[in-house]
DNA sequence: CCGATTTACCGCCATG
DNA sequence: ACCATGGCGGTAAATC
């Protein structure tokens, strides 16, 4: 508790959570410094494991974790998947705040956050000849030195904000902003020397309508890749560009989301709703269905 | 596209 | 009886 956060959003009374949905019980570092387009943050707890972390999607623009510590891991919800990523000591991830945001994190962390608001960010990509750009490309746990090192920069400032050197900060907010536009620009600048390998839409309904038979059957991805003529290699990959996730996420998303709709319109069983969306027993259901939503699905069914 | 390595799920069981 | 959780070996998937 070395600061509380003074800028930036204003919380009730009777608020439990920060702005980014932390339980400031489970929160021992948590301070904020505000420069003129960016605020920071940094934020630490020792909690082994916090679940269900929620920040609903705001038009706060995005927000930029540096991890300070190695060990930390947090398991995102998306709509329709789950991915896990673990964080290295400088490895940092990018998020937009406009969208709904879910995850569980596991290990103590200790990050050096910042937000940059939409006004902020076409400001800089004004300034440094990126107009049109007004968006960052979201990264989970991906390494970036440069970033580390800039934002390392401000711990001091954040220690003792009122003895920060406001031109300090305020420098130093403009450099890491310039990087990260350069860097992470997305939307309309046209980037990337890598060409997209994608399927083609006859084999992507193929290879969909190949994998929703497997509910119930078994077909490989040897199988389908084979269907439509690629290398199982190839095919993952293709898929993977094509719909986001891998050819078995996105089967299992969708045996979820049948499962979703049993739950929700029948009074069947979970072993009865886990054998007719194609998972072998209750317990394998369980399983599969919490890793992927983040409640079990008793729980998930009282809810809705 | 191949091949080695790592990761993730499957399926079954046991237990609270 | 129903649901949640965890272990564990085998195997297919996913990555590099």
């Amino acid at each position: 508790m070395l600061s509380k956060s003074t800028i930036g959003t204003n919380f009730g009374a009777g608020q439990t959570t920060d702005s980014f949905g932390c339980p400031f019980d489970k929160l021992y570092k948590d301070q904020s410094l505000g420069g003129a387009d960016i605020v920071f943050f940094r934020k630490g707890t020792r909690e082994e494991k916090i679940e269900q972390v929620v920040t609903p999607a705001s038009d706060r623009g995005f927000a930029i974790g540096v991890s300070t510590l190695a060990g930390h891991k947090r398991r995102i919800f998306h709509d329709y998947h789950a991915t896990t990523h673990e964080f290295d000591e400088n490895s940092f991830y990018i998020r937009s705040l406009a969208e709904d945001y879910k995850s569980d994190f596991e290990g103590c962390f200790d990050f050096l956050l910042l937000e940059i608001s939409p006004a902020s960010l076409s400001k800089i990509a004004d300034e440094g000849d990126f107009s049109g750009a007004s968006s960052l490309e979201p990264q989970a746990a991906s390494a970036d030195p440069v970033l580390a090192n800039l934002v390392r920069a401000l711990v001091p400032a954040l220690e003792r904000p009122k003895d920060a050197s406001r031109l300090f900060v305020d420098q130093l907010a403009t450099a890491i902003g310039t990087h990260l536009v350069q860097r992470y620009a997305g939307g309309s600048k046209a980037h990337s020397t890598t060409q997209s390998r994608k399927l083609s839409r006859s084999r992507e309904a193929l290879a969909k309508s190949l994998l929703l038979d497997n509910l119930n059957g078994d077909v490989s991805i040897q199988e389908v890749a084979r269907a439509c003529n690629l290398s199982r290699g190839y095919f993952i990959q293709a898929f993977r560009e094509t719909t986001g996730m891998t050819p078995y996420q996105w089967l299992i998303a969708e045996r979820i989301a049948r499962a979703r709709e049993l739950l929700r319109r029948s009074e069947a069983s979970l072993s009865e709703v886990a054998i007719s969306c194609g998972f072998a027993d209750q317990s394998h259901f369980t399983r599969v269905f919490t890793n992927l939503v983040g409640v079990a699905p008793g729980h998930w069914r009282r809810n809705a």
